[in-house]
DNA sequence: GCAAAGTACCTGATACTCTGAGTTTCATGA
DNA sequence: TCATGAAACTCAGAGTATCAGGTACTTTGC
């Protein structure tokens, strides 16, 4: 109970009475905001190190704390999940707003935000695994994946000018972004399983980073191509579509 | 160990020796293989009704028999997953097969994927998020999620043809399904939440499916023309973006 | 005004409960 | 010879509870 609608904890919002005379509570109230932006922080570190399946005694010893430290900040492995998810978020939010103010129209925005979201995936994949994985309970109900949100949140403005230029209502917008992001997703899910066979396979020469950078941004071209340029509505060439008519196999 | 690339359990595949001569054995043979497609298809049955959280112990209830047996027919809990991943898969690959032979062209393909994906989703959120839950451990390899990747994987060769008109290689195809199927996961996520946030609301009218075939059907055609439309590569109204000029709200 | 006593809260260690995954054993039966 | 299902088991990880410190503030008695 009382897990609702507070991500800090509950401690910090008992002033029920709106005053907090006592100097010996109020002294807290700023270390604490510290404290558990340094134990997202850490918990961060610490799982892009360890991987995304640490339990949370493990999180927490490589913290450098104990497991109570961590269950006093959060409420829940969730809630570390969300918490850390929303630092994710504010270096994705300040990279691409960093980016995108100089983009012009809705194509540059989305292979910003392609770019951003793909930085992020393939710096760390393993925080992203912990920040998307699961979280929440049922598949049905909730935030979802707080992240994709977040991240969908940022698109929305503009695909709600497209849409309303295009003469329907903004509302479909929130959609829409969750599909693109959603397809920056899944195409960047493939990808790595991919990059990871390929590294797998050929261990040979260690730091390959400067390729990857510039594959990366390849990558973000072509998806943001596809998600703007889109499916030619019928293949021009032969109208009953290559596929059922030609004698392949 | 052991359970990297069978879904058939251990029994199936113990003949080390390659004949079975005995005919007590090979009569259970066919056994096997059917039980373990009811064991599927009630286990699915189960989570439809009971949630994509029931455990095993109480799937196995539900099924009506002991955990035991499941154990006996799915290495793993993700094993289970993945044999009714199949299953869906199987109905989902029949139906789009049905649908999609008179389709012309790209987008109508894609048209008809995306409708059957989304009855499927809509049709059974539960199994659809067991069946897309955690699964494999990490994140950063293996089979993600193998109900995806399947999905996925009847758009390539359309979008192939596609890439090859296009002077590009068929290789991105894979990506570019992925990327397609994310686009409707995600949109398709937040319609779900959507939809049930507001049967909560107004829990009235009881059933309301006839309503719901149209919406679903309305929402096909959405998603698959913002797919296959994209977004346009830039505003021609206002160069510089209409949300930073207009003095909207 | 100032020490001492008392208070509010934080810390991290340890030990606990509880739940659910996966295993083993066994009596029954074809 | 093999399948079945019930029951009891192990094991790991999430989450809780307790406790002996420690530090900065308040109150009290002088």
């Amino acid at each position: 109970m009382s897990r609702v609608a507070q991500d800090v904890v509950s401690e910090v919002d008992l002033p029920a009475g709106e005053e907090r005379s006592d100097g010996r509570s109020r002294r807290w109230d700023t270390h604490r905001a510290a404290r558990r932006d340094d134990l997202t922080h850490a918990a961060r570190r610490a799982v892009h190190h360890g991987g995304p399946e640490l339990s949370m005694d493990e999180i927490a010893t490589a913290i450098g704390t104990s497991k109570s430290i961590v269950y006093r900040y959060f409420n829940d492995r969730s809630g570390l999940q969300t918490a850390v998810g929303e630092a994710v978020m504010q270096d994705m939010g300040a990279a691409l707003s960093e980016v995108s103010h100089r983009a012009h129209g809705p194509h540059e925005v989305v292979r910003a935000m392609v770019g951003v979201y793909l930085g992020m995936i393939s710096s760390s994949p393993s925080v992203y695994a912990f920040v998307t994985r699961g979280g929440e309970a049922a598949g049905t109900a909730g935030p979802l994946s707080t992240l994709a949100d977040d991240a969908a949140a940022l698109l929305v403005p503009v695909l709600g000018d497209v849409l309303e230029e295009r003469g329907g209502n903004r509302d479909g917008a929130r959609m829409w972004a969750a599909g693109v992001i959603g397809f920056v997703r899944g195409a960047a899910e493939v990808w790595l399983a991919e990059r990871i066979e390929l590294e797998a396979a050929a261990a040979d020469r260690a730091t390959d980073d400067g390729a990857d950078a510039a594959d990366l941004d390849e990558l973000a071209d072509t998806l943001a191509d596809w998600i703007c340029a889109g499916t030619p509505a019928s293949t021009p060439s032969r109208p009953t579509a290559s596929r059922s008519t030609s004698p392949t196999s």
